[in-house]
DNA sequence: AGCACGCCGACT
DNA sequence: GTCGGCGTGCTC
């Protein structure tokens, strides 16, 4: 008889816990079913039941578990082994894992609630200031909860003071565990018990016959559960049998009417699914053969198609074949790219089938989300953010991961740090299916797979409609400048390009990668510029609320107009950004109607809808923003996009700078002219003989996968070495110094020259704590797993030196 | 991660 | 002299 149960807890620690069971628990919990546990004085945590047995632990007391919180499991083996994947691979705890895996309202802590003892004879004038306060703020509320009491009386370590008056009968301490989790419910109507059955109806009408209001509710209420045998409220009701509330709340006082409620659903599933047969193109098809047969040998398939080749409608055709199987499908995007057209393209042929889940939805939303998957009741495509591998798929048919290049798939804070496409590829092995990747701009890790005959290859390169490719072209700031034909940040091919192009009743795009109005602000008399109290970075300038900003830990103050050095009102900007561009642009042209599009414009849950839509529906001529622009979007009317600053992209400290350069460029251009009319992107740059940038006008990838994998073959980047890197962060500068030292020489026994720094990073200094980072580049004949236990005994070995305790170290796993 | 315990400087 | 700061260690 197992006695002892292993659980995973949410927290960065690499043990399972163990608690004891009663035999009657035993008969009831499951592996995957989250137990709540006590743990360590005061709380109570949500675990996850991954092992019973019956070996006593040794060295220390077993707790018993406190309460089993599901009745079926809520994890799956599958899961559970993708989990330990994740852990393994990306070097991190199960617990993390679970964290980031399972909904937040899933997961209940228990918090202190601090109330009042109301059996406790209390004379205010007895207590003393802080007890006072406390006093005062309970007569308000009932219930207090430890942050709420620090901020009450403004300090931190609240505890003896509320421990003191406990211990004095002055107040109850309780711990409270909330089930985060709270359905929506929606009132009925139905009739009672007493009046539901055929024989109380002749009575019943007899009853109401002074009430012609009510009786008239009464009938419609018949004629309405008749037809529809659906449960229907107060109000609708009221509405069919044209009274008034009032009348059934009557109905239901005379208790002939009762209320009761119903789980709703938050996610609204009233779209009708249309179906709407489409012809592929003879390229589509070809494509979608080549998929299929590539399937038949690898395991991964990259669909290279260039913008509006149609790679939409074969993901459509694709999907459709795996629902017939009746399986499941998981079709990844970027955060950003989720809120568009896509998702209303594929909800529009396939309906209901499609269930979305990304970061925007709320903490409930997600949880039925997680539910409708588990239990295959809804939805069996999931559209989502990298995180929606990590829900409970039990018959994954095919996995899609769109936009495959993007960066953003991979996670950076917190752990786990994992790259949801490559995620993807071990997931799907674990169903024993497919994935395919879709790009525009491929990147150099999945172009290597196929050239290693790894991944399949498929290539789409005529637009759709036979549209013809927008015509690139560079423009030459230096030049310009010098012949004095540029106005503040445009020059004049630019603004004749522009003119023209709203002349014709047509929109154009204008890409800055930089929010905000310009980063440094410069005093021209003694050269000192604003910087963040606890960062080392200058401010930046934002203009719509006169302020300067830290984009790195969102400290801001007002703008000055004194030099804060030396009082000189002498100061001037250096660079710009999107705010900047706008402005420009709006005192050129005061007419135009222009809108941008960036962080601080999107920041609300809709705004992002509401700027695209009203792009889309013409309200706007011009439309300035940031990377945001790039994601998948489709603009019919689109006839010009401007890169004000190219040059901005190449200046990275970053191996992948040129990469993705290139992949941004790419896609930007790919906005332009999706009609039949040409195109035209102007590239406005200092280096217009920039290697990259010429690969960009002529549009040859293959020349810039060549000369780029060259570089990292002879620097040992990506996707030759792999990479790992870690970054030591502390507040005190000599102390991480020294650690970031012993970390690296003690890699370098190891690693010998692959072991890169320590280094302190471009912003070496945020949040008041000072980081510094060290790589190791693993060579490909390299074992990965040996080379992971290896760092993992650095790790340890550091964890062990007293010192350092106070340091936290951050490994990232193939970082980007 | 959170929280308790324990050791030192800024105030009554 | 105490209170409250933070470094250290532990959690089944």
């Amino acid at each position: 008889m197992s006695t002892y149960v292993d659980v995973i807890l949410p927290l960065p620690l690499k043990q399972l816990f163990t608690y004891a069971v009663s035999e009657q628990e035993v008969d009831e919990i499951q592996l995957g079913m989250r137990l709540a546990v006590p743990f360590g004085k005061t709380k109570v945590y949500t675990g996850l039941a991954v092992q019973l047995h019956n070996q006593k632990p040794l060295h220390y007391e077993v707790k018993p578990i406190e309460q089993i919180l599901d009745e079926a499991p809520l994890v799956t083996k599958n899961q559970l082994q993708f989990w330990k994947w994740i852990a393994d691979y990306y070097m991190c705890s199960l617990g993390e894992v679970m964290k980031t895996a399972l909904p937040n309202a899933l997961l209940l802590e228990s918090e202190t609630l601090i109330e009042w003892n109301k059996e406790t004879e209390i004379e205010p004038e007895a207590l003393d200031d802080e007890e006072f306060l406390l006093y005062e703020a309970l007569q308000k509320q009932n219930a207090l909860k430890i942050h709420e009491v620090m901020q009450i009386l403004d300090k931190k370590t609240v505890l003896p003071v509320v421990k003191r008056m406990a211990e004095k009968g002055i107040l109850i301490l309780n711990q409270e565990l909330n089930t985060k989790y709270k359905p929506k419910l929606k009132k009925y109507i139905r009739l009672t018990e007493a009046y539901s059955t055929e024989k109380a109806l002749p009575d019943l009408l007899e009853q109401l016959s002074s009430t012609p209001k009510q009786k008239e509710a009464l009938l419609k209420y018949f004629s309405f559960s008749a037809k529809t045998k659906k449960p229907i409220t107060t109000k609708d009701l009221s509405e069919k049998a044209d009274v008034s509330t009032s009348v059934v709340k009557a109905l239901i006082k005379k208790e002939i009417f009762e209320e009761y409620q119903i789980k709703q659903d938050r996610i609204d599933f009233a779209i009708a699914k249309t179906r709407a047969a489409f012809q592929l193109s003879e390229a589509q098809q070809t494509a979608m053969q080549q998929i299929e047969e590539s399937f038949e040998t690898k395991e991964v398939c990259l669909l290279h198609g260039v913008t509006s080749s149609g790679k939409t409608e074969i993901y459509i055709q694709l999907i459709e074949k795996v629902l017939q199987q009746g399986k499941q499908v998981l079709f990844l995007l970027p955060e950003i790219a989720l809120t568009t057209q896509l998702i209303k393209r594929l909800q529009a042929f396939f309906g209901e089938e499609v269930l979305v889940f990304h970061s925007k939805y709320s903490q409930n939303e997600r949880v039925e989300v997680y539910r409708h998957v588990l239990q295959q009741s809804k939805g069996k495509i999931v559209i989502g953010a990298r995180s929606s591998l990590f829900l409970p798929f039990s018959n994954l048919g095919l996995i899609i991961v769109d936009e495959a290049h993007e960066s953003s798939f991979k996670q950076y804070d917190p752990a786990p740090r994992y790259h949801a496409r490559d995620a993807a590829i071990v997931l799907a092995s674990f169903f024993k299916t497919k994935t395919l990747l879709g790009s525009a701009t491929p990147s150099l890790e999945s172009l290597t797979n196929v050239k290693d005959q790894k991944y399949g290859y498929v290539r789409l390169d005529k637009r759709f409609g036979n549209v013809q490719p927008p015509k690139i072209e560079l423009v030459d700031i230096k030049e310009l400048s010098r012949k004095k034909q540029t106005t503040g940040h445009f020059t004049k091919p630019l603004l004749s390009a522009l003119e023209k192009c709203i002349e014709d009743g047509k929109q154009a795009i204008l890409f800055q990668n930089r929010r905000g109005f310009s980063p440094i602000l410069e005093c021209k008399t003694c050269g000192h510029s604003p910087q963040c109290p606890s960062c080392d970075v200058s401010l930046t300038y934002h203009k719509h609320n006169n302020s300067l900003r830290c984009h790195y830990c969102g400290y801001s103050m007002a703008m000055q107009t004194k030099c804060l050095a030396c009082s000189s009102p002498d100061i001037s900007t250096k660079g710009f950004g999107t705010e900047q561009v706008e402005t420009e642009l709006q005192e050129l042209y005061p007419e135009w109607r222009i809108q941008r599009m960036d962080h601080d414009t999107t920041r609300r849950k809709h705004a992002y809808d509401r700027i695209i839509s009203s792009f889309e529906n013409h309200e706007v001529d011009v439309l300035i923003g940031t990377q945001m622009l790039t994601k998948g979007l489709d603009f019919r009317n689109v006839d010009l996009v401007g890169v004000m600053n190219a040059d901005s992209l190449l200046n990275f400290p970053d191996f992948r700078a040129y990469e993705r350069c290139f992949q941004l460029l790419v896609q930007v251009a790919g906005r332009a002219g999706r009609t039949e009319e040409q195109g035209l992107v102007l590239i406005q740059t200092y280096n217009p003989y920039h290697q990259i940038l010429q690969q960009v006008t002529t549009n040859n990838f293959k020349l810039m996968f060549k000369e780029q994998m060259y570089e990292r073959k002879n620097y040992a980047f990506p996707p030759y070495f792999r990479l790992i890197k870690f970054t030591l962060k502390g507040r005190d500068y000599n102390r991480i110094n020294e650690a970031s030292d012993w970390l690296a020489s003690y890699l370098k026994q190891s690693f010998g020259k692959q072991v890169l720094g320590p280094e302190f990073p471009p912003v070496a200094r945020i949040k008041n704590k000072y980081h510094k980072n060290i790589q190791l580049k693993i060579a490909p004949k390299q074992s990965v797993i040996k080379s992971k236990k290896i760092v993992q005994k650095a790790l340890n070995s550091f964890e062990a030196v007293g010192q350092f305790r106070s340091i936290r170290v951050v490994v990232n796993v193939d970082p980007y």
